[in-house]
Order: C-alpha cells, then structure tokens, then sequence
DNA sequence: ACATAATACATCGTAACACGAAGTATTATG
DNA sequence: CATAATACTTCGTGTTACGATGTATTATGT
C-alpha cells in the first residue's frame, strides 16, 4: 500500500488496537496486520508520539522476566478517533470526485 | 483536513482534475477546491512531482499577454488513478476496522 | 545440546512531502 | 487609482514512515 495513503491512517488503527483493551507493542502490531502493515520502527515511533500528545498513557507490567509496556488510550485518544471519522466525510467527497470524473471501464 | 491523511489523496486529486480535459495550475486549484484545500506551492510542487515521474506532460500556451502551463496526463498518470482504486478497497477494510472497534455512540 | 524463531523494545539517519512566506508580473474591477 | 484576481516560482521547515541495527529473553525444532 502507498505509504503516503498511510499516513493519515496509522495513528487512528494505533488508538484503535488499544481502545478496547489496553495493550503493547508487539501485540498491536499482530492485530492491526491484517488491515495494515507496520513496521517496528513505526509503531514504536508512532507510540512516543501519541504519548507525547496525550492520547495514550504507559505503564510497565513485568512479564516473563521481560518488561512490558503497555498503553492505554486517554479521552484526547478516543478524541482522535471521533475527528477521524468526522473527517472521513471529506475523504469519501474526495474518493467520489476520483471516481466521477472516472468513467470508463 | 487533517495534513497526513491529505497525502495520499492529493496527487490523486491532480490527476483527476486533469483527466478528461488538460488544465493549468490556477484552474486546477479552483476545480479541486470544493473537495480539497491545496495552496498554491503545494500544487505546484505536486505538479513538478508528476511530471518527472512521467505521469503528465507539460506545454506552455500564450494567454492574454502570459504564458500559461498546460498539463496532460500520461498511460503513466491513467495507471496511477486506477492502482489508486485498487487500493481503495484497502483503505476501507481499514476504515470498516476502526468503525468496529467504536461501538459506541 | 544447540540453533533458530518468536517475543519485545529502542534508536538513528534518511528521504518524501505539504505548506507558509515571499516574490514577480499582468489584467480586471470598483 | 488602488485592490483583487490571475498565474507561476522558489526556499526553508517540520512532520513522518521506514530500513537498518542493536539488545535480550523465551520457545521450538531437530
């Protein structure tokens, strides 16, 4: 997929993978995979972000030995999401106006 | 319009303004205003993009004393709008996961 | 027993990109 | 006679996705 098609996509399927449940890295990535595809490097990047914004917390839990992190999102989060889908009325007025002027095949 | 998921839509957006009849820079700006915002160096950046990809051809007309830059869109420019449509159908099992996630309200 | 895969997180550098600001120049309009 | 509209150009900047690389532990396969 485009990369730059992803990039206003991301950050919402992040919030979403942990608005019903608080969760980490590694897991956020399995779940979102089936719709889209990112990278460590991404999500981790993506993460420091939206906490730096205030749409989601961290906590460590021990697990296995290992430390985990887990995120939990914040109202500014599902704030986020709730602008996503009101902006998603303009994309569509956009995808129509691609498609309008598209009529062949 | 948030600016990130702008991204994947504006070059799109070009193509298609240009797509049934060649065009130049202001008429395009105003043909795809009512669907999207783009300032003046965004489009021209973006035409400069598309033309060095090979995805529109340019040539310059005297109108009224000035020169204007006419743009035709290639096979190139045709294929970008129709894998653009391929990928819709990405960008909306992305959507439909993040609808499902948000019962809510 | 030992290698490989899976789990889990972090950092760095890079290239692409949209945009504001500023500039140039002509033609319409009030 | 000034301001808006038309028309195009360039520069610098901040945001961002990603590959590469690194660290470390636990499972799994043979």
């Amino acid at each position: 997929m485009d990369i730059q098609l992803k990039r206003g996509l991301l950050d919402v399927c992040v919030l979403t993978a942990i608005k019903n449940e608080d969760s980490y890295g590694y897991k956020i990535i399995k779940d979102v995979s089936p719709y889209i595809e990112m990278s460590e490097s991404t999500l981790y990047t993506i993460l420091k972000r939206l906490e730096v914004l205030g749409m989601l917390t961290v906590y460590t839990v021990e697990h296995g030995g290992r430390l985990r992190k887990y995120y939990h999102i914040t109202n500014a989060g599902l704030g986020r999401i709730k602008d996503f889908k009101e902006e998603w009325k303009e994309v569509m007025s956009i995808y129509k106006f691609v498609m309008k002027e598209d009529k062949d095949e």
